[in-house]
DNA sequence: CACACTTTTCACCACCTGGTGAAAAAAGGC
DNA sequence: GCCTTTTTTCACCAGGTGGTGAAAAGTGTG
């Protein structure tokens, strides 16, 4: 179903039944973050994009300006609602639990919010966290944009889990932090590969069963990593 | 350096200086592994490729065909090393210890010889690696890519960890996988995001850092998702 | 040398790329 | 209604894309 066809369905209730201005910049967006999520910046062309959006090309130019700046556009659009997400629930967290605060606790607060939003937000959270990802392992630009968008967040579940475990060096910190991400988000980023891997047993779109797991996993990898770190 | 430079001063053992025939498709093969670890399929050219080999571009066609059957080529190339690396490893260490193998063991076994293949291997490994991280994160044809040439290798961790636990379920085992292959991939794509995020206090080329570090990581994470699962 | 065969270069094609400037259409204020 | 401003369309460009076919250069064999 493309961006056209649901915008030309929209209307009927009384109002217009055209997108117009910001609507259709909202639109635009949501094309483009579908094609980049599944083919990277390069693989689309801004044709595409205004193709699935139902839209004239230089359209995309007056409202967003050159393609690199519209793949910022759509990374920014949704890195707010995140952060924000994550770090209400990091802060809660430390409010509600303080000195009986885990690890694991600190770790869940921080990925679970994704978890929900994938779940409860709509398709176009799963576009945005398979783009996230894809950024995360590019190697040109990947690290700087990452950066620019996510370090806050991320510098604020490395100081809390330093108080959690106040023995251990932030270098480990760092180095488990890696871990958890490079598991988290391609898990969020539901590629299908563990679908045809188990042969049917595990399902990349069943974020419960994530959730089942990979809190346990990352909390018990980090605590190992403290122990063995500091006992070297 | 380019490739074309490279070899220009390969010659000069009596032999003729320009390489010809089979070396060249090497270079060629060498010359898009970088680009395509760096960019990925769609942000390199053939033409980029070419000139960074010192070749003209029809050459490249009339080796490999089109530019995804010169992607495919690159891809392969390793494959088949790393492959047999893994399985003589697991196989090593399975004969080794028998009875007394651990979780820990057989996933240092699975892991290790990556991170010395690409600390002892030269620059083209980094690129290798950098590149299978950028596949195995890409949903449109990455699942299927990465299934058909390192399924036999993962089936045989697997079956090896369901040995070593024979209460585990192999739902839980390909969740623990998909855990582990996240973080080791994007351990050894070599990013560059840990530099800056830690502000100087990890490097991502530091593989020694990595082995000090994932193998317990992984293991006890392993660990306390099977006990959890069996729990529940 | 001639010969067949492989490897490399050259010129080229049809098509697509990101992007632009001006005209046209809508929308809003009076 | 008119006039200004914003939004949308249209026609177009200069350059790059993957890919091809034929000619040329090189290589080995007799």
């Amino acid at each position: 179903m493309t961006a056209a066809k649901t915008r030309a369905r929209s209307g009927g209730r009384g109002r217009p039944s055209k997108a117009t201005g910001l609507d259709l910049k909202e639109t635009i967006l949501d094309s483009a973050e579908g094609l980049f999520a599944r083919h990277g910046f390069h693989g689309v062309t801004t044709r595409q994009v205004a193709s699935e959006a139902g839209v004239d090309t230089a359209l995309i130019h007056y409202y967003f300006g050159a393609k690199r700046e519209l793949f910022d556009a759509v990374f920014l659009r949704r890195a707010e609602i995140l952060n924000q997400a994550r770090s209400v629930s990091m802060n809660a967290y430390v409010e509600t639990f303080g000195e009986r605060m885990t690890a694991e606790g600190v770790i869940t607060a921080f990925i679970d919010p994704l978890l929900r939003i994938s779940q409860e937000g709509g398709g176009g959270w799963k576009s945005y966290f398979a783009l996230v990802a894809q950024v995360n392992n590019t190697p040109a630009w990947g690290g700087e944009t990452m950066a620019r968008f996510f370090d806050p967040v991320v510098h604020q579940l490395v100081d809390t889990l330093k108080i959690v475990r106040p023995d251990a060096e932030y270098r480990d910190l760092y180095w488990c932090y890696q871990f958890l991400t490079g598991s988290m988000m391609l898990a969020l980023s539901e590629t299908g590969r563990i679908d045809s891997l188990s042969e049917g047993l595990c399902h990349s779109s069943d974020l419960e069963a994530v959730r089942a797991r990979l809190f346990a996993y990352c909390a018990a990898g980090f605590e190992a990593v403290i122990a063995k770190q500091n006992k070297a």
